[in-house]
DNA sequence: TCCGATCCTTACACCATCTGTAAGTGTTCC
DNA sequence: GGAACACTTACAGATGGTGTAAGGATCGGA
């Protein structure tokens, strides 16, 4: 059963949306302290988040924007603000629908049921600059391509992707590989690393790995930036 | 950069959209002729689809419809219709996103960067009932998981989907399989098939395989519905 | 209820691919 | 120039996907 938490200081407008969503079928969770929300949300990661932008605390657009960075769980914002601003500000920072209360009964669900449904899948999926990644199956997704990784390689790059643009330890990379740190093998790292440039290279993806000197990698873009 | 296509038959408001969104950036593409629609956007397979409800030959309906069962290619309908049942029809049938016009210029870019986000790397995604196929890969999502099957389950599962709930000849298989109708080896397909049938069953899918006597097969769903 | 046609299962051997090993070649920087 | 570090290449073992073969189960008409 899907999940959905509701972030909204209205009473009577939460209890209305629980109620609706849970007759329609939905697990649904409420959101009660209105700071750390980001925080709260991560803990839970429900299957959908519905948004109030009006906070006593935070504000709706700082949680849609921190959660976002941190995960890829879907934010639905229902705001009584109707203005255009705040719509493209919601989207712009990464909210993936935004209604207006007050709100037929049937436009809302089929919207929740809609966001739900595109993001079947995509909980896993990490994100590179210019391109995704399967944590589960190591398929990579670039452009209109997708290719599956071999299981070496996506650990590699995963680990390069959970420490954006920050330096990878060869430890790091050696228990990504061996989950152990006991006896580190330099050289069949040296050699998965190779191969997943190869691969890199031969899908023409804009990021390299770059040695730093002693210490480890760091995975940068073509044009310096960190990624 | 991104491709978008415009189903509208409309010359004027058909100008505008196309001026706003090559303004914007994006590689415009139009429809011109209203027959076939479906087959024409398959061909051309753009990131995403402009549609409008009201056309001279096929209905929108029955085009986003058509494009939805055969691809995952974004749809964002676009009509002057306001009618919320218009809207939830669309949605059923798949729509991504439904905005009524007139638009406001930023609404519309807004949406259609939005849409398009959401999509990242979806673009070869065929939709099971409960699951998804990428069918570059054969990586399969349910749930919360995702698995890659091997090569040959991953074809057959494809032209399942692809013929939706309709039956399937061995032919049609052993053509997916080794692109040959010559030779049929019937007891490799047999084997094939037994073995996406016990992954499938592995990964508690609600779909079954089901044996049309002396003509093929179909895929069901456990209570008996067509999927 | 019997029998042939159709459908299914299992085990095995082959083959491709991924992986680690080994040995040697570049590169960097003091 | 040399030592530490980084990289490349080729090879062989392991893994997992595939076709083959033989036999068992099920269906449906006579």
């Amino acid at each position: 059963m899907k999940c959905i938490t509701i972030v909204e200081d209205e009473a009577l407008m939460r209890e209305e949306l629980s109620d609706i969503l849970r007759k329609a079928g939905y697990q649904v969770d409420e959101i009660l302290t209105f700071d750390h929300v980001a925080e709260q949300l991560l803990e839970r990661s429900p299957d959908l988040v519905l948004l109030d932008l009006n906070l006593p605390g935070d504000s709706g657009f700082q949680v849609c924007r921190e959660l976002k960075r941190k995960s890829a769980i879907p934010i639905l914002v229902l705001t009584s603000r109707d203005q255009l601003r705040d719509e493209l500000h919601a989207l712009d920072l990464g909210a993936d629908e935004f209604l207006t209360k007050p709100c037929r009964r049937e436009r809302l669900l089929a919207r929740v049921a809609n966001v739900i449904r595109r993001y079947e899948g995509r909980a896993h999926l990490l994100e590179g600059s210019g391109f995704l990644l399967d944590r589960q199956t190591y398929t990579l997704y670039l452009d209109n391509r997708s290719v599956v990784l071999p299981k070496n390689q996506g650990k590699l790059l995963e680990v390069f992707l959970i420490h954006r643009g920050e330096i990878v330890t060869k430890n790091d990379l050696c228990l990504a590989l061996w989950q152990t740190t006991e006896y580190i093998d330099e050289n069949a790292l040296q050699v998965n690393l190779t191969r997943l440039k190869k691969t890199m290279a031969s899908l023409g993806m804009r990021q390299q790995i770059a040695p730093v000197r002693g210490v480890g990698y760091r995975l940068i873009a073509e044009d310096g930036q960190t990624s």
